[in-house]
DNA sequence: GCTTGAGCATGACGTAACGTTAAGGTGTAT
DNA sequence: ATACACCTTAACGTTACGTCATGCTCAAGC
């Protein structure tokens, strides 16, 4: 029931050098030394090295963890309590970092496109992305998807090529829907070569294998109910656009 | 137009030391050397400190950032999404980790208790304070509340002083619970004792200014609906005991 | 008994991004 | 002339080990 500090290592998953550090700064003393002078570990540090390695999972520095371990008055409670005050912290500045570097990436890939078109119409689409985003995600959670997070994973991976291709699609879109609304027939064909554009354009916005017929019309809809939307398509496209985008939609889901 | 290392060091909120750090590892050096030896920046120096800091509080370390700075091909979409997904990585982990200091948390408060209380009691009432606060975030919710984590913050405070007074108070609403079964009236006194022992034992769960008496009336309302509180009330007082609850509660809140 | 290879020990340097003295030169106001 | 603020370089301290380098120990095979 004796091991050698390699045996203990492997038996606990950590190096051979950890455990003889944790000697040395006190942490973890071995149970005696062999008359050879090899460090011999038995039962007892082996619970011990369990709980070391726990509170080192929390965070704790090896000095908290030796004073938890060696200190009988040590209030766990209480570290635990400050603990979890750390690592909330954390968790908020992360949440933070992350919306900035999502900032940097659309600022940075904005950029790229800005040189060449118009920079209000990229302000603009950008907006647009998103509310598109967000509404993405509020029709999935009426759906009973959870994926809340994802959807912006999908845009920070977004490549230059596919941010192009997105404009290029919104481009042929508006196009195809002004020729709709000339014929004035959600079945007709630009109305419906419209919604496949709009369902090709979801796919670059909403995570793998989210997209589904009933969330696609039911974003269709929210072009007609919420004035951000459908004020950007009567400015983009006519008055009735997204009147027009919503019922081919619905056609074409419904096929 | 020119500065020394502690006056660039004041503009830019560092330290003169991080300063001579940049220069010596190559990082953001002086625009000239004084005939004294003394480091001298300008403007653009200024303006490549700003660079380097928000990169840095983007968490890259000064060797990606020099990089960045320094090699005309360095891809900064590329870094931006690795980066982003490095942090979304860590993000996950602290959530886990958050859950797991809970837990640490509640097992030892809880342990403190069991001590004294039979261990299986001690289960139940924790397994149900789980249930209690996730009931308290959806009933919130639905009032428009977002409280979200804030709850967790609640209970992780609570000290071992908090944890057995809502101990005492909900073994006080039990007693009341039975006595108001007896008399099978909702506006008895021992009921309305019991609802005010509830609202009492809320202002432990619940973050500060949450309660109304509107949540307070939905979760009640919740006992009967949601079978594991039911079940919960009737094996610890008896039959017919979470629709006294929610009587009683209806009465006080009305009141 | 000897060699070989695995395993043990200690010691010391490297890591990241600075903080913190320590010892000594510079600039300016009194 | 001196006091005081500011500059310089050098070097150690921090955290939790990884990674050699050098040398001892142990068990197996010849």
């Amino acid at each position: 029931m004796n091991y050698t500090v390699t045996q203990m290592s492997r038996l606990a998953g950590v190096s051979a050098r950890t455990l003889r550090y944790y000697d040395k700064i006190g942490l973890l003393k071995p149970e005696f030394i062999n008359e050879s002078g090899y460090r011999m570990y038995g039962p007892k540090q082996v619970d011990l090295l369990q709980q070391i390695l726990f509170y080192r999972e929390l965070r704790f520095s090896l000095k908290e963890i030796s004073k938890m371990l060696h200190v009988p008055s040590f209030s766990l409670i209480g570290a635990l309590t400050e603990q979890h005050q750390k690592l909330i912290a954390e968790q908020k500045r992360l949440d933070l970092l992350i919306a900035t570097v999502e900032k940097a990436l659309a600022a940075q890939k904005g950029e790229l496109i800005m040189s060449d078109q118009e920079k209000f119409e990229g302000f603009k689409k950008q907006m647009l992305d998103q509310n598109e985003k967000q509404y993405g995600k509020e029709i999935h959670e009426k759906y009973g998807d959870h994926i809340v997070n994802q959807s912006n994973d999908q845009f920070a991976q977004m490549s230059k090529e596919d941010y192009e291709a997105t404009v290029a699609i919104q481009n042929e879109l508006i196009q195809n829907l002004k020729q709709a609304l000339k014929l004035n027939d959600p079945a007709s064909e630009p109305a419906q070569k419209a919604a496949d554009l709009h369902r090709q354009w979801l796919f670059y916005f909403w995570p793998e294998g989210t997209y589904t017929k009933e969330a696609h019309a039911g974003l269709a809809q929210m072009y007609v109910d919420d004035s951000r939307f459908t004020h950007y398509y009567e400015d983009h496209v006519a008055e009735g656009a997204a009147k027009m985008l919503r019922d081919a939609v619905r056609i074409y889901t419904s096929k």
